[in-house]
Order: C-alpha cells, then sequence, then structure tokens
DNA sequence: CCGGAGTTTCAGTTATTTCTGAAATATCGG
DNA sequence: CCGATATTTCAGAAATAACTGAAACTCCGG
C-alpha cells in the first residue's frame, strides 16, 4: 500500500518543504523547485529523481525539470552511488557556498541585465527635455548599481571566515573611516602607493 | 486622434519602461508595476493616474492596482497640486532611499517568514534520526541569516555618505582585522569587553 | 445633501506558468 | 547491437496570475 500523490515525510522536514514550496514564487523559482531544494538541503544524503517523486508526491518530469532548474543555478552537486547508474542529488555540505551562489545567481539574472540596458540607454543621445531627464535620471541608478556590483566583486572575493568577522564588527566598522579622517590618512598603508586609493577612480 | 492601447513615449523612455516591465517578473512584481515605476523613476515631474494610463496604455484599474501595490512597497511619493482633486505619484528623489526601501521591503517579503519558521521548526523536537539531521541543516540556515539580518540591521544604521566611504574602500576594509589580530585586540575599544569576539557565539 | 470628478473594487476574461503522462532519447551491461 | 533502466522532452491539461470594463464607492464644492 504506497500512497501515492501526497508527501511522505516526517512533520518537520513536511512543513520545511511546503514552506520552501509557497516561498518560492517569492524566489523566483516554483512550487516544485522549492520543495526539491528544501528536502535536498534536509536529507543527510543525496537522493535520487525516484526517492524525489516519492517524497513530494509530484510527477517525475516535473522533478526532471526541477533538478534541471536547480543545477542552471548552480544550486545542486551531482552525485553517484558504486553500482547505480542513477544520479543522486545534494547541495553543497557547507551553507555558505549556497548562500554564494544564490547572490551571485541571482544578482545574474536580476541586475546584470539592467545594467546592461542602462549602459546602452546611456550612450543614445536624447533628443527631447523629457528624454534628457530620463537620461540623467537613468546615469543616476547606473552609477549607483556600478558602485554596488563593484563592492560585490570586492566582497566576493574576501574568504568566508574573514567575511564573517568583518560582519560581526557590525557598524563598528565605521570606526574605520574616523580614523583614516583624524589621522589624515592618505590611503596608503602597505600596498605600493596607488594612485586611486583614496576614491576610486572608476 | 489619440492613440489608444500603445506606449506613447519618447525611445529612450520606452525602452527603459519596457525593460522594466519585463524584468518585473524576476523582481517579484508585475509587468504594469515594474512599467510605471519605470515611468514614475524617469519622469521630471509626478504624474496622476490618467497620465500613466495614457502613457502606458494599460487599463485605469490596472494602473490603479499598479499604484496599490507600488504603496504597499512604500516606493512611491504622493503629492497632490493645488486646485486638482486627482492625486499625482512619484518616486523618490534620492536614489539611496529607493535602494534602502528595496532591500528592507525583500528582506520582509523574502527572509523574515523564513526566519520565523526556522525559530519555530527549532523549538519542535525530533523524532526520528531524519528529523534530527533535518533540525541541524535548518539551525545552520537560521544561524546564518540570523547573523546576516543583524548585519544588514547595522549597515542600515550608517548614514548613505559613510556607506558609500566604506563600501568604496572594497576588500581594503579587511584590513581592519589584519590591525586587531596583529596587535592582539581582544574586542574591545569603546564597548563593554565581550566574550564572543572570535568566534560567534550568540 | 446633490452632482460629478476621481478612485477603488471585483467578477469575469485572457494570458502565463506550472504540471503531467506519454513518447522519445540516452546510457550501460552484456 | 540488444534489452533494460534511467532520464528528458513536449504537447496538452490544470492551476495561477494578470488585466479589463463596469459598477460601487469616496470625497469635495456648492
Amino acid at each position: 500500500m504506497k500512497r501515492e500523490k501526497a508527501m511522505n515525510l516526517p512533520p518537520l522536514v513536511q512543513t520545511f518543504v511546503l514552506h520552501f514550496g509557497e516561498m518560492g514564487s517569492r524566489w523566483g523559482v516554483n512550487r516544485t523547485v522549492g520543495q526539491i531544494y528544501a528536502l535536498l538541503f534536509v536529507s543527510p544524503e543525496p537522493l535520487n529523481a525516484d526517492e524525489i517523486v516519492e517524497a513530494l508526491g509530484v510527477s517525475r518530469s516535473n522533478v526532471s525539470m526541477g533538478l534541471k532548474e536547480l543545477q542552471a543555478w548552480n544550486l545542486v552537486r551531482l552525485r553517484h552511488k558504486p553500482g547505480d547508474r542513477r544520479e543522486y542529488f545534494g547541495t553543497p555540505e557547507d551553507i555558505w557556498v549556497i548562500v554564494r551562489t544564490l547572490i551571485e545567481e541571482r544578482k545574474k539574472r536580476e541586475i546584470d541585465p539592467t545594467l546592461s540596458l542602462l549602459r546602452e540607454t546611456l550612450m543614445e543621445r536624447p533628443e527631447s527635455e523629457f528624454e534628457r531627464h530620463a537620461q540623467a535620471r537613468m546615469r543616476e541608478m547606473h552609477d549607483l548599481i556600478d558602485m554596488l556590483t563593484d563592492w560585490y566583486a570586492d566582497m566576493r572575493a574576501i574568504e568566508t571566515e574573514r567575511l564573517v568577522q568583518l560582519m560581526k564588527l557590525g557598524s563598528k566598522i565605521s570606526r574605520v573611516l574616523e580614523f583614516r579622517d583624524r589621522l589624515g590618512f592618505s590611503g596608503k598603508r602597505n600596498d605600493p602607493p596607488s594612485p586611486d586609493d583614496e576614491e576610486r577612480s572608476r
């Protein structure tokens, strides 16, 4: 007597999986994709597609598509078991890897296209007063996004342990600016002096 | 001869508006909402609902709902013109206000509900080995999100000018940690000494 | 408290997305 | 190369979300 079309999971896990399903839409993936990821995330070992079908009570093809999408997001790791042709799916052990990937992929989907469009649009020549103002506004947006992505690129390069330390500092970090100001730093420290140290010269 | 059901905008603006419409879905709003916001953002002065209808070629009621949603996001400012009962809509002048609002609202919609659920779920007692592992995994997620939101709360409190300075520092900021380590800081500065400075304990 | 401009609500339609089952394709051991 | 198993594709069905027009409501001046 195997129950079809219904989830078969311990209550704690089911709650979590259902929640991720609901949130999925807000995160730009569909319900099934959210559920699959939640399941893989909490699972002690990698699962194959049929196990996911069984656990979530959705169609095999749906799972296949969901896994494909998760792979496009770089969010799953593919594993193989000896003597078993089936593919097993898991999430990265290190949750920081997951977070970094999520941010990277969302940036790619949600920020980069707009940055490109803004760049292109700012090349055009305004033909009216309205366009002139619009372009000025777009430049503001472009410059802001540009700065944020530069900053992100810098942060991404910092290793996790150090990043955590920095974040723990919280707003205390801004005291570093007080130092700079008070001591009249021109921005050199133990690097060879670089001309763009004070302000980023973009 | 007024054209109905079609956009009537200068090319540059139209490109921008259409792009925001398309991106809207990735940003968790529908096409019309994205278009309305793009239009308001580049518009030199606030617009009333009918002007938006005219510019975008969508129905009056659609604009009404879109504006309502934008208000729920705190992304529009309501203006009134003397001797005119109609409401005029605009975006904040300062683009940083917009970015801050966006981040705040997305956090509210995309992060906070999950954090709550995790908190609740972590109160439960696991009934199986699977649940035990799942809960451990959820705790990892909870602690990470918790740290990130703490950090975010700190950053939010920093005024924009200073935040920009900090971001411009980029990865150079992490040298502040080298100082700490090299000088043997125990983490006190003008705060009371805290035992959890090296590793997190929260 | 009436008239009307302005706005919102909502039931129904249209468009879009998600999901499924069946068929097609791929992969591997023998 | 065959047969068995695993996976993907895809056209249509089901579910959701977006959009519209018409009606309802609000607010104000007179």
